[in-house]
DNA sequence: AATTCGTGGCG
DNA sequence: TCGCCAAGAAT
């Protein structure tokens, strides 16, 4: 740890802010759902579902979540379509895929139980540093460290620590800073009130100091310097795409769908025949339809433009083309390839661009 | 170490 | 409108 980081971790009075901060979050936590008890099953969907999303965004899906699969071997013997199904729209979808699969992971190797060794839950797919810390704080009482922003905002502002937050090798001072200042009394309140007094108190931007439990160990407010910090350089931005996806239907008005690829983004998400249109995207429709049938193998009659679709990703950002039209009989259905009704089109999990797509479709068919 | 993974809300 | 952000992990 760097020297002045360590001087002012000295400095610090930790009984005195333990009890502070500990304090004000028995008092003032919020009731959410995964609150109610310690059971580490729920820990750990309700860690995993917050990761980079917002608590009320978490909300409903969680509840949601724990009646479709309220245990461990209720997860791990789930149909993989409908436990993407019920992540649908809370994004980083790789993030269930990866649960499932640790979960089993759990039933054949720890007997159904979540291990409570930092080494053997580290190992679990989708459990990294920071979620491990948090299953064995919050489930298991252990002084782990549990580093999320949260945690380097607000630890940056009270212990003056000027290391640039968006570099992956500053959570490590982090965590060191961390298991110097933790209570061992109460390891997961500690952490849990980290992480809340961030995103009550101590917020990215004008942060509530007048109001905050541990303004008196805060070594920012101190010196008037808590909007300067924490250091985060900033991510440089997206790349825009133009696609060209269609809702083609059969002579039954069933509506052709498509299984994403296992890895990447949007991984094994359903979507609609969609191509990708080079630099000079402003083709004629015949051209568009020859480029549908290099891909899918068929050629789509384009009766209508339905306009434009736009969706912002983290690092893309995708403008596509929306049409409709049908095809003739001789699609071969396959695992990757259906056909399917408006009724049963709602059993499959699809990515918010496509659900825009689809209703953009249905109120347009309505309309005609 | 730097990128790739979603989505929605907010100033 | 736009950039930033929200309880990160995998590659």
């Amino acid at each position: 740890m760097a020297t002045d980081i360590k001087k002012c971790v000295d400095k610090m009075d930790k009984k005195s802010f333990q009890d502070d901060l500990i304090g004000w979050f028995v008092s003032e936590q919020r009731e959410l759902p995964w609150r109610k008890d310690q059971d580490p099953y729920k820990v750990w969907v309700s860690e995993i579902m917050l990761q980079q999303t917002r608590v009320d965004t978490v909300i409903p899906y969680f509840n949601s979540f724990l009646e479709k699969f309220p245990t461990i071997e209720a997860l791990a013997s789930a149909d993989e379509e409908k436990v993407l199904k019920a992540w649908e729209g809370l994004g980083y979808y790789s993030r269930v895929r990866n649960l499932q699969s640790a979960v089993k992971e759990v039933r054949e190797n720890y007997g159904g139980q979540v291990p409570d060794s930092p080494e053997k839950i580290a190992s679990l797919k989708g459990v990294g540093p920071y979620t491990a810390g948090a299953i064995l704080s919050i489930a298991y009482g252990k002084p782990e460290p549990a580093v999320d922003g949260n945690v380097m905002r607000v630890l940056s502002r009270i212990l003056l620590i000027w290391d640039d937050i968006a570099k992956p090798a500053s959570r490590k001072i982090f965590e060191s800073t961390v298991r110097e200042i933790i209570s061992h009394e109460n390891p997961s309140y500690f952490n849990q009130a980290l992480m809340e007094l961030g995103a009550l108190i101590c917020t990215p931007t004008s942060p509530s100091c007048l109001l905050c439990p541990v303004r008196d160990h805060c070594a920012a407010f101190d010196e008037g310097v808590q909007n300067e910090l924490p250091v985060k350089t900033k991510k440089k931005k997206q790349k825009n795409i133009e696609l060209a996806a269609g809702i083609f239907t059969d002579d039954q008005g069933r509506i052709l769908i498509r299984k994403r690829p296992e890895t990447g983004l949007l991984a094994n998400l359903w979507e609609f025949p969609t191509v990708e249109l080079g630099l000079g995207f402003q083709r004629q429709r015949e051209q568009l339809a020859v480029h549908f049938e290099e891909i899918y193998g068929f050629s789509p009659k384009i009766s209508e433009s339905l306009g434009e679709i736009g969706h912002v990703f983290s690092h893309l950002i995708w403008n596509i083309h929306v049409f409709s039209g049908s095809f003739d009989g001789d699609i071969i259905e396959s695992t990757q390839l259906k056909l399917v009704t408006e009724e049963e089109i709602q059993e499959y999990a699809f990515p918010v661009p496509y659900q825009k797509m689809l209703k953009q479709y249905l109120e347009f068919k309505k309309a005609d």
